[in-house]
DNA sequence: TTGTCTGTTATATTAGTAGTATAACAGACA
DNA sequence: TGTCTGTTATACTACTAATATAACAGACAA
């Protein structure tokens, strides 16, 4: 797999790990119907905990990314994904809210907020690797 | 103020705070030069602890949006705030990236992305109250 | 000078989360 | 019968969020 885990930075390696599946299911490295490693080889593989990798698919489960079979084990939904709802909609405007508060005390017009969004469209559908901070 | 915390909720408080200050700040609510109050007014108002509001604005400080005098208090930093340089920048697409490989993944346009934003700058300056999750 | 405001520092405690470590259970299936 | 799957339970360490007290040190007005 393509899985690249800072194990140092603050941010949690279940939420990398998670971010990183759906960034692959939106590149389309990860395509529906596509087998994904089973708790134990994927733990295994990148030398985490089990739990850490159950934890990661429960919640992929939850959000209609992944199927899971007592014991034929995990792939990607074949079925498709739910679209962005109104709640989903609502959600990310909440999340946005923070960001922009801050691009606006900071002088970032909302054409250059909207262009640094294209920027990270075109990045994560053309393959670019994106600098972590 | 003009605060509204909410306990209950997973983003933890120190953190809603310091939203709230920078959001007044972008309103203009918040003006270079106000005072804030002090760590105990502060705190006694909302009736949290001393240490959760000195940590906010010892984050706000060293992020350049207020200034601290030992025994005058606190104000928006009168010499206006740091502009979007290239670090502010690559770390905000880093910030953005999952949330836009989400939006990949439920079918959400870089258009309508854009809409989306568009519509939470308005709301940020036109004073408008935005549904929290 | 004394009192009272300011931020600052130090300790300690409680509650919750992230991550790990083992172990065992239960379904599928060659 | 093995061996793979996910699942559940328990326990432990480390860290963070938040609180509770207490004390220190600078500014400044009465």
């Amino acid at each position: 797999m393509f899985l690249e885990l800072d194990m140092a930075g603050d941010k949690p390696i279940y939420v990398q790990l998670k971010e990183q599946v759906i960034e692959g299911i939106a590149r389309g490295s990860l395509r529906p119907g596509d087998d994904l490693p089973s708790v134990r080889a994927l733990a295994a593989d990148i030398g985490i905990n089990l739990h850490t990798v159950n934890k990661v698919y429960q919640q992929l489960r939850q959000e209609g990314y992944i199927q899971i079979h007592r014991s034929r084990g995990v792939m990607i939904h074949p079925d498709g994904f739910i679209k962005a709802d109104k709640t989903y909609r609502t959600n990310l405007k909440a999340t946005l809210r923070p960001l922009i508060a801050e691009a606006i005390v900071r002088d970032l017009s909302a054409e250059e907020f909207t262009r640094l969004s294209q920027e990270v469209y075109e990045q994560i559908l053309t393959k670019e690797g994106g600098e972590n901070e």
